[in-house]
DNA sequence: TTTCTGTTATAGTTTTTACCTATATAGCTC
DNA sequence: GAGCTATATAGGTAAAAACTATAACAGAAA
């Protein structure tokens, strides 16, 4: 198989007509260009060049193959210039997983501070729920993702970011709004909705009822936040939704009453979560830190900072 | 610098997502890959792969620079492929200058001789006056020319293809055609026309003219074999015209007779003329060899022969 | 003619590197 | 912990890419 340097050769002797003044602009000695150009002769099986003593000059083959050899040449050059600017890792394009309960509330926050940090940094966003988003950061189908808390798969690095209060939802018919602040103990007996068991919310929920007493209807279960929000509004009973989820959709005050659990410990933990042996973890551990600064400067009425804990 | 063979591994790890498997795949052994893929993330300054235990997968660089790679493996297959088919010498482009005199009334009879025996060779042909052929030559602004001969140069290899005869043409009004043959003793003190001085044919007249006796005329000198033509159809005196341009041009016989010389040895020679060093003389020589064949067959009546000499 | 000059090819060496085998290291599985 | 598998490292060999020196040769100049 020929070389790159090889076919470099070809294209100088053949814009300077001479081996000698080639060696000289290549600063290789001169037998030197012959050997190896004896060599690129002999690998194509073709004659490249006629030499006379006065100058080297293209065989009718060489010249018809000499566009070919610009063309290897140049799109090495290309691949360089691509590597070169990809060199700064925050130069490239990452695939980052969010779960659909996240994403769109999150994202349009902090994107616009990635971006202006990390200028040439592109995002390749998927939505997956939180379980295959885990098994698609550890199989590589994902470089990063953005998802709640906990993991199961242990050998994934996970750099916390934020808490995220999960506020009690009620239609304005139940009359729970007592100055929007209930007791954890108010909540025993109460009728709980929640999204299916796929989903790290139902999780969550689950736990909270176990520690207050309050009953998981599991007779209607939603598919996302936005059929939960249904049915809260149309009185099939009270739901915990996401802060952030919240603060995004529920427009419209009158319908729903959000509530404030006093004292209690009800949120969710969001991370970001790579591959411990990426080679550009360090470049994750700054976006980290960056979104965890972001959240606590922008949202501090629905988040609760995370310390960076991370180097 | 890397070399191809460093590209061609990378596309093969990225493909196996193995450096294991691509070192089978690739018939080397495992250490040699992992040390060529390293040397080449070095020489990028870009980290290409993730090496974990199961599996070898890219980094977001490495993905991007992937495309890039197949890109330069793609193009030194496709300058292959090329030199492969131009191994054969017979299967290029090469560069075929003839002279005005003779191109258009001789290429259109061999050129598709050359095609049946050649199929893949072509020809790009270009007009010039002989002696700036026999330069271009030199030069190497052509491959081959097909001209009259003598030459200046001696270092050009010369193939003698044929003879063909200068025939005296007059016209109808000056009485000559006795029988269509004189003697070359009846050409004393005739005025004979010629082309200019840069032609090879008024070196030739002129030859004819001292031997004869004959008068060369220089106060009206064609540039043209159709000028020279239409100044005999004048009766401005009588010219040598090559046989070829006659067959080819002469197509209403009543306006000029036509005449042979009886016994004499008017004609001129023409050759195939390449660089003697030319890596595809051996080519040439078979052209040269298909060229006269042509001509006596096909125009015997024409050409004198030549037999061929080489080898 | 001979000599000088400039160009490419060949010979002989050195250095580099691409490759090998053998072994270490580190996760994963049992 | 043992065994398996993947990659990395160490050490050595052989191929080849580089160099210097010189030969061969053509063309120009003496």
């Amino acid at each position: 198989m020929a070389t790159l340097k090889q076919i470099l050769y070809f294209q100088t002797v053949a814009e300077t007509q001479s081996i000698r003044r080639a060696a000289d602009r290549l600063d290789i000695a001169q037998p030197t260009l012959s050997t190896q150009l004896a060599a690129l002769e002999k690998s194509l099986g073709v004659t490249l060049f006629e030499r006379t003593r006065r100058l080297t000059q293209l065989t009718p083959a060489g010249r018809q193959l000499l566009p070919a050899a610009k063309q290897v040449i140049a799109q090495w050059h290309e691949m360089q210039e691509l590597a070169h600017t990809l060199s700064d890792t925050a130069a490239s394009t990452h695939r980052l997983g969010v779960p659909p309960t996240l994403g769109p509330y999150l994202l349009p926050n902090i994107v616009p501070a990635i971006h202006s940090r990390f200028e040439r940094l592109k995002l390749y966003v998927r939505e997956e729920p939180p379980s295959q988003l885990e098994i698609g950061v550890a199989e590589g189908r994902h470089d990063l993702a953005l998802m709640p808390l906990p993991l199961r798969n242990e050998s994934l690095a996970v750099d916390v970011l934020f808490r995220e209060p999960l506020l009690l939802v009620a239609s304005r018919e139940a009359g729970l709004a007592a100055g929007g602040v209930l007791q954890e103990s108010d909540l025993a007996g109460m009728s709980i909705l929640s999204l299916d068991e796929r989903h790290l919310l139902h999780q969550e929920v689950q736990r909270i009822c176990e520690r207050t007493g309050a009953l998981l209807n599991r007779d209607y279960e939603g598919t996302s936040l936005d059929t939960l929000r249904q049915m809260v509004v149309m009185g099939m009973g009270v739901a915990f939704l996401p802060a952030l989820y919240i603060r995004s959709e529920i427009h419209r005050p009158e319908e729903l009453d959000v509530i404030r659990i006093e004292g209690s410990h009800l949120f969710r933990e969001h991370a970001l979560v790579y591959r411990a042996g990426s080679p550009v973890r360090h470049l994750y551990q700054q976006l980290a830190g960056l979104i965890r600064e972001r959240m606590a400067n922008a949202f501090s009425e629905v988040v609760t900072p995370i310390f960076d804990r991370s180097s």
